[in-house]
DNA sequence: TAAAGATGTAAGGTTTCCTAACATCGTTTT
DNA sequence: AAAACGATGTTAGGAAACCTTACATCTTTA
């Protein structure tokens, strides 16, 4: 079994998810909308998380508490995923910089609270 | 986050335990039932997992498949658990020798089937 | 052949999750 | 300031998954 599926593998239901995010089952419903996360559905379509959809969910919460909004955090993400086909020419070097900014403190953050992604990234 | 909790947190749910292992939800409680797992329970009442119970799941399989009866297998949870305090009177050398020769067999497949303990160790 | 062991199955009830809709409340935009 | 928007809460009605209990079945053991 490769590390990929591993990660990838749809094990988890929306109550645990919710107790490894600190989220609401509205905030995760609202964050699936917008296409951030895509868990898989059980026959009778019940939502199935993998431990990247949990990942990312953190690090969805992390980028909100910061203040920034979906859209941002939706072009981040496409960066992250192809950072060639999203140069952005709505994006200003200034604007990208205080991005890159955030994404640094973000990841200072990580040291202290509860669940995150550090810890995480040990059960795979 | 320490091994021996991520090892044991209640993450997974009676279905994805069913797929993970191939067992059935009977046999999951009746293993339960004899004290071979002792899932959580949340505060509706439903069973959650560790990954620590699939593997243990995944044990009492294989030794149910060799034609090892629970009472056997009972014994030998307890032998791991405390080696000294089960020095069995009534288990004769040559049941002993037996055992012992079952757990080698079962070891050496562990190489071979769809989901094994050495994948799910990766886990965690 | 009866008892015991392991598992299947069915019934009835509860919990968890689903979608859809509307409410709220703070922040932009006009 | 009013309207629009963005993110989240809440509620309602329904379906899926799970629970326990009890009985059925089939195999092995006494």
């Amino acid at each position: 079994m490769s590390r990929e599926i591993r990660r990838t593998m749809p094990l988890l239901s929306m109550s645990i998810v919710m107790q490894l995010t600190e989220l609401s089952a509205r905030q995760i419903r609202y964050y699936e909308e917008h296409h951030l996360i895509e868990p898989h559905r059980t026959e009778g379509n019940r939502r199935m998380f993998s431990l990247n959809d949990v990942d990312t969910l953190l690090e969805v919460k992390d980028y909100l508490e910061q203040g920034m909004n979906m859209a941002k955090i939706k072009k981040l993400f496409a960066k992250k995923l192809d950072p060639v086909a999203t140069e952005e020419p709505d994006l200003s070097d200034t604007e990208l910089r205080r991005i890159m900014r955030e994404e640094m403190r973000q990841a200072q953050r990580m040291q202290k609270s509860s669940i995150r992604r550090g810890d995480l990234s040990r059960f795979y």
